[in-house]
DNA sequence: TGAAATGTTGGGGCG
DNA sequence: ACGCCCCAACATTTC
């Protein structure tokens, strides 16, 4: 008898609770569904998640086993699929996000499908307030999220041999090229946690949120396409607080919460991908001017930290988290551009980019959202840039016309009066904090009016 | 996971 | 020794 495990955000062997159901059965098919959705997501994410296949693919045949690629709609493959194989079960591990679930209802219909917990700690209908309505707001959901966090969350170990039936017609990979920054697969994200654990942690509540150093886990990626399991590094951010190894493992955990905080709100309120959480603030006059968000995206506003963020993320998939709040903020309250714009730029470009994490830091910064930035909290990128890039270093790093600036200039070089070569001269636009109080202010007051 | 304005406190210089 | 002023450091308020 044969089951089939189904992989779509799980590119992991250890801790894989869909797969460690399958291998109740004789034999295991592994196998990945490349959706024609997928042609609509972004060329770097999927050359990643291509790269993360092929070594998913050595992995299991180190195992004896290995990785069935089929292309088209998931529920005509399985059914293709089960036929072939007479396969009685599928495995897969839940996803929570709208396009997700739409899917395995319709698959569980038609199919003999088993959903298995495994991408969160908790379940998003798990962690709910006493009259069983969900938390929007981040503490109290963090504080209930803790108190119910078992002892052990008993991790399974990797298989160390899986018996897969290997005469079954596979499709070729697409291609893809190696990321040299961000290697994809299970065995480059456990070197990764470990050399979190053991050399950043101890300082990371403290330099976390400084640009110019390399404190963060950086693990974003793998934690996106489950080549690391939220549930493991969970375990080992509480077992480093445990061993009271400084602050920072605390600090981390929290931030893994944030993930599941934003999942759960997700699962629960869908609608914050088309709109804003809050209806006071759903329709903002938004200025959108277009050339202005090229200037952003190009990494050209004339702002030193914005563009060297920017140019981050296009060079190469990746932006310190602080970074992000930085540039969203610039967007949104300083040059007035819809937050779904930056959304859709950040899933463009991002490696991590993550329906539910994505949205939620979004609407954060915008004041949109839920325990949302107080609209009236509006980032000073300068302030921001000298503060926790005092040197420099990070701006030099992704801008090269400003590399002979020195660190008093760098944050604000035309204010300076000297001209640098290839560099804008003046910011794209005079920032105007009351100008963004009055249209927030205003975008409430006319809700309230209209209602 | 703001910034800036305003208020409060306390130490030190000075007559 | 004392009051006065200055100002940094910190706290509070406001948007």
């Amino acid at each position: 008898m044969t089951a089939i495990w189904w992989i779509r955000r799980d590119l992991r062997l250890t801790d894989n609770a869909p797969l460690h159901s399958a291998l109740q059965a004789d034999s295991v098919l592994p196998v990945f569904i490349i959706d024609p959705i997928f042609d609509l997501s972004s060329a770097r994410r999927k050359n990643f998640l291509y790269e993360g296949l092929h070594v998913l693919d050595k992995d299991l045949r180190e195992r004896g086993s290995y990785l069935l690629i089929r292309k088209g709609k998931p529920l005509d493959v399985l059914k293709q699929l089960v036929a072939e194989t007479k396969a009685e079960g599928i495995f897969a591990e839940e996803d929570f996000t709208p396009y997700a679930r739409k899917r395995d209802l319709e698959t569980e219909h038609h199919l003999p499908l088993h959903l298995v917990s495994g991408q969160t700690v908790h379940h998003p209908n798990t962690v709910l307030k006493s009259d069983g309505t969900p938390y929007t707001v981040y503490t109290p959901y963090s504080k209930v999220w803790k108190s119910i966090l078992p002892e052990k969350l008993n991790l399974v170990p990797a298989p160390e041999n899986i018996n897969t039936p290997f005469e079954i017609a596979n499709e070729k990979l697409p291609p893809f090229k190696t990321n040299p920054l961000f290697p994809a697969g299970e065995k480059e994200a456990l070197v990764r946690l470990e050399e979190f654990l053991f050399r950043k942690i101890h300082s990371y509540g403290e330099e976390r949120n400084r640009m110019d150093l390399d404190g963060t886990s950086s693990l974003s990626p793998y934690l996106r396409f489950g080549m690391l399991g939220l549930r493991q590094a969970v375990s080992v951010a509480r077992q480093a607080a445990a061993e009271k190894r400084g602050v920072g493992a605390e600090v981390w955990l929290n931030e893994l919460i944030w993930r599941e905080f934003y999942i759960q709100i997700l699962y629960h309120f869908p609608y914050v991908s088309k709109t804003s959480f809050k209806p006071s603030l759903a329709n903002i006059p938004w200025r959108n001017d277009e050339s202005e968000f090229q200037a952003w995206k190009d990494g050209k506003t004339g702002v030193p930290v914005i563009d060297a963020a920017m140019r981050q993320l296009k060079e190469i998939g990746w932006m310190h988290n602080r970074a992000r709040m930085i540039v969203a903020s610039y967007l949104v309250k300083d040059l007035l551009i819809d937050w779904r714009w930056g959304e859709a730029w950040f899933m463009e470009n991002l490696l991590d980019g993550d329906p539910a994490a994505n949205n939620g830091g979004w609407q954060w910064t915008a004041g949109t959202g839920t325990d949302a930035a107080p609209y009236f909290r509006i980032f000073n990128p300068v302030l921001q840039s000298a503060k926790l890039d005092p040197n420099g270093d990070y701006i030099r790093r992704w801008v090269p016309e400003l590399s002979g600036v020195d660190a008093k200039d760098i944050h604000a070089p035309w204010k300076n009066g000297s001209k640098i070569k290839g560099y804008p001269e003046h910011p794209v636009i005079e920032r105007d904090k009351e100008r963004t109080l009055q249209v927030y202010r205003l975008s409430k007051e006319e809700m309230k009016a209209w209602k």
